[in-house]
DNA sequence: AACATCTTTCAATTTATTTTGAAAGTTCAG
DNA sequence: CTGAACTTTCAAAATAAATTGAAAGATGTT
């Protein structure tokens, strides 16, 4: 395999696998694109390598700066601005776990927090309350584990993972 | 609260939260529905409740039983077909990683593992393969987390990441 | 101030996903 | 075999999400 055809597979894979996971294909491509770039690019370039429009290139690389994946990257005496990923993956990875306890955990474990006060006065609502706790271990266990990561130092964390689950 | 007005938010505190993760609204609703059923419920109880249309019903139970997370269940003498929810919520998150796991990540790994073939002969080639191999690395840790998840007892899990993560 | 260069916004459009509901399929009792 | 009760299918419709591109906004230059 060449390394274009490696690249555009890559590139595809990665747009794949996002959407299954709630992510804008765009985005997931903008990213894997820079991840794979030896130097900054452009949003131009962007707009080019991925056949897209500008409006789309903009909002995406916005939102890629917003979860901390990639950065603007000034060129002196350049007007237009560049962008540069995060290149070290599991740096990649702790942002992901940090901004998804943030953004989706988070709001999650307060609303359960919030349904254990409803009131446990009948057969429906006491088989409720038990769901609602059981939800409440895994979704903190979720949250500790995200937190474990987004704490660990690189190499560090593997070789804990490994010692536990061999 | 009480426990009407508790179900309700559950219901579609769930629907939103799966759709951030790229699961549809209706699958989590009812899933959620019978999680908290105190008793098998039939497709028309699905269908009022939620208000829904028998094929979008019919469609979703399917889908989730593919999951592994709700089962048929048959009342003696009853003709049709009822439903109910694993409500062991630990084993739910099992159940969810496994499927993850041989669904997402094992096709993700193979693909990995053939672009790590790909020529590495010019510079974007190489920072393409550093790229590739982190990602394999990070995938390879997130495989053994959800593994190590599958195969956890119930208690003994959180009781292992309690010990390293405290 | 007028211009050039680049970025951001957003209404309109396109594309993708979900939902509907009627028809076809299945199963079984009489 | 026939009809009643229930399930499944799937083309069409509705809804939601992503994308476009032109216009407006910045920002510095002459």
């Amino acid at each position: 395999m060449t390394y274009d055809e490696a690249k555009a597979k890559f590139l595809q894979t990665w747009g794949t696998l996002a959407t299954q996971w709630g992510i804008n294909r765009t985005m997931a491509q903008i990213h894997a694109l820079l991840l794979v770039a030896p130097d900054p690019l452009s949003a131009e370039d962007v707009m080019e390598q991925l056949m897209i429009s500008r409006g789309n290139a903009n909002m995406n690389l916005r939102e890629l700066i917003d979860w901390g994946l990639i950065f603007r990257h000034l060129k002196p005496g350049e007007r237009r601005e560049f962008f540069v990923a995060e290149k070290d993956i599991w740096k990649v990875a702790r942002q992901v776990a940090k901004e998804r306890r943030r953004r989706e955990i988070k709001p999650v474990l307060e609303v359960l927090a919030e349904l254990q006060l409803a009131d446990a006065d009948t057969p429906e609502a006491i088989e409720f309350q038990k769901v609602i706790s059981g939800i409440s271990s895994v979704a903190g266990f979720a949250d500790s584990t995200l937190n474990a990561v987004v704490r660990a130092e690189e190499n560090w964390l593997m070789g804990q993972f490994m010692k536990v689950f061999k």
